[in-house]
DNA sequence: ATAGTATAGGACATTGTTATCCTTTATTAT
DNA sequence: ATAATAAAGGATAACAATGTCCTATACTAT
């Protein structure tokens, strides 16, 4: 569904939400470890997601990656389309390029709607709230 | 959401539903070029159909590729469960090994409901119905 | 039987994704 | 100022997905 690449910023987001909640800074080294991905590939993804504004980072000894009050109500669509982009939310199921309302794919009308319930699913699932869900034992993020 | 392989596939079974019911048999080379694919790589997906039962073939002149009644019945769900897996069926939004109903990521029970419905949508998409769209002008697979 | 045609299948090329290595830059504590 | 630390960033490697080339095999028509 989303790529590797996506699924590990997501986690990396949630991780880091917990550390910003408590006004503490976070390694990549740390989130690498916490979040099960590896270490040099997780940080150019936060680097990115950095540079397009979804996540805040410091340089130096005590700095690290963190998330201030906006970043924590930014939702899972937001990282899904700037990482995946928005074919996910606008494709056509069949990959065909003119697909339309006017010119739907046999499975366009079914599509859509799955389309549709996928994008309110991102877009709703906040990554504070999300963080919540592993503060209450609610969710879980890796293996015990 | 698919692979381009798998898009490839529903599109050409759907393609080859058209000429079957005429009680003809199509060629690899008419194949790609009616549903804008790459004929060397539709060749090797169409095999991979064949071997797995899902289509059949006939080789030498006036051979090709053909749908029986059986197959006309085979729904999107089998070609993509042969070609990506089953891991959209029951992965993890995610990507964690772990995600259950007891151990759920923070995605999981909103993506379980999603999931189900694109199992559905897809189980729900038979090829010969699908085909039946487009002689009814419902529903379009090329570029007018 | 033979020539022609169409799929089967092995090998390889290209491209995109995922992952790693190493140097540079910014920041902090001393 | 200096040394230590952490992210930024460029380069490259490993791997998987996508796409192409060429030969072998099966079948048909003559």
């Amino acid at each position: 569904m989303f790529s590797k690449t996506c699924e590990y910023a997501i986690r990396a987001m949630i991780y880091i939400a917990g550390i910003s909640k408590r006004g503490a800074k976070v390694s990549i080294k740390e989130i690498a470890r916490e979040i099960d991905a590896p270490e040099q590939f997780i940080a150019k993804i936060l680097q990115e997601l950095c540079k397009n504004g979804l996540l805040l980072s410091q340089k130096g000894p005590t700095g690290g990656f963190y998330l201030d009050k906006n970043s924590l109500q930014r939702s899972s669509a937001d990282i899904v389309k700037l990482i995946d982009g928005d074919k996910l939310y606008t494709g056509c199921a069949l990959g065909l390029p003119v697909c339309s309302e006017k010119k739907p794919c046999p499975l366009h009308n079914q599509f859509k709607k799955v389309r549709k319930d996928i994008y309110t699913m991102l877009k709703n699932a906040k990554i504070g709230k999300m963080q919540e869900q592993l503060e209450n034992n609610r969710a879980y993020l890796k293996r015990p």
